[in-house]
Parts: structure tokens; sequence; C-alpha cells
DNA sequence: ATCGAAGTTTGATGGCCACCGTACTACGAA
DNA sequence: TTCGTAGTACGGTGGCCATCAAACTTCGAT
């Protein structure tokens, strides 16, 4: 009670982050749309709070290809997990890419 | 002799190019290797003046995949064909990505 | 006209991966 | 402890695509 849980699920360090592995996992329109919507949000959304047209698996394993090439952090809360940008690792490692991506049309 | 020949070969107009396929051409290595000579070169490069480990023909098809993304363009000049960036239209639709991109450690 | 150089096209192959349903796990509430 | 909720793990399937070799095309030079 009370305490700032932090149970982050692993990903990689900020140096670990490769520029393919981030293009791949934003060149498809499900986990780009989860990107966009963790964007507009700009916090934490929950796997259920996105709205996207996949089953619960798929939606699993693209949110597992989105923290395994860092675009985001999974933090767990209780039964929940938590997604967020990694706006900031992001931003120092390939300034401009996210903002570049997000202001496209769609 | 003597005039500029701008014998293009077809590609998307620039309110045509969307961002998925422009992230799919970049997420391969080659193709992104390919965009980086562009870059460093910033100018023309004939196809056998790239170093990519690849056979010619499957050269071909990575500079077809990001002739039609939108990524490159391409002008026939003889036999040969030249293959640039499209950096002014990249940098209107998502300012910032490719600067992004290419500022990735590799 | 012939030949070589530069690329494309075609057809085939193998691997990756998006997708699903089902079964499973873990946590919280009643 | 039982039940519901939230999400993961596991097989399995189909489709896309990176790859190549071989045959073809097109242009320029000889």
């Amino acid at each position: 009670m009370g305490f700032m849980s932090t149970d982050l699920v692993a990903g990689p360090e900020r140096d670990e982050i490769r520029i393919e592995a981030v293009l791949h996992a934003l060149a498809d329109p499900v986990r780009l749309e989860v990107v966009r919507q963790l964007a507009r949000q700009d916090g934490e959304i929950a796997c259920g709070g996105l709205d996207v047209p996949v089953s619960k698996s798929t939606l699993t394993h693209h949110l597992r290809t989105l923290r395994e090439a860092g675009v985001t952090a999974t933090r767990q809360q209780g039964t929940i997990r938590l997604q967020s940008l990694r706006r900031n690792d992001l931003d120092e490692l390939f300034p401009g890419l996210l903002d570049g991506v997000l202001a496209a049309r769609h």
C-alpha cells in the first residue's frame, strides 16, 4: 500500500536499442496504431485500454515486439500491464524519428 | 547532346507517400544501408555503385521497394539507373524521421 | 551487326511472422 | 476458496517477402 510499484517487465537498455528493430516494430499497422494511442494519451495504457482490431493473444505478441524493440516500456501493476512510450530514450537515440512518424497523416 | 535527361521512373507523388510503406522500406537492413549510402553521397548513385551483399536481382527488388514507397527517386540515364533520396518530400511529410534514422549508430 | 555492360523479369524456395483459438497463470474480490 | 478479470504461452496456419539463378532487354561502343 502506498509505495510506487516499479515492477518493470524486461526490455533493452537504451544503448541496446537498435534502429532496425525499432523500424521493424513501427512498420506494422497494428503496432503503429498502438504507438499513436500511447502518444495521444501521453501516459500509461493497459492492454485492455488499447483499441485495435486483433485478438488478445495477437495484441500480446505486438506489445512484446514493441517492448523488445525498445519502443515501449511495460510495468506490471497487479494483474494489469501498463504500457508507455519510451519517448526520452527514442528522442535521444534517434532525434526526430518519433515526431516524424507521428506527424504522418492517417 | 547536352540536354538534361529527366527520364524519371514511376514513383508515388508526394501526397501519395504512406508512412507505413516508408517504415516497411526502411526496416530492411539492406535497404537501410542503401539509404545510408545515398545520404552520405548526397547525390545520385547507380545500382552498380551501391555496396550491398546481395545479388543483382535482389538489389533490383530492394530498389523498387524503396522507389514505390517514395523513399528514393530513380532516373534512367541510358542503360544506367540513378538513385537518389527524396529528402525534400520525406522531410516535409515526416519532419525529423530521416534525420533520426540516419543519426542511429551502426 | 556484334558484343559487353547494366539492370529487369521470372520462377522457385525458404524463412519469418501476423493471426487465431485454446489452455494456462496470476492476481484481486467476494 | 471460488470466481472473474487480465493477460501470457502454445501450437498451427497462411501469407508475405528476401533471396537466388537464369533468361531476357536495352543501350552504347566497337
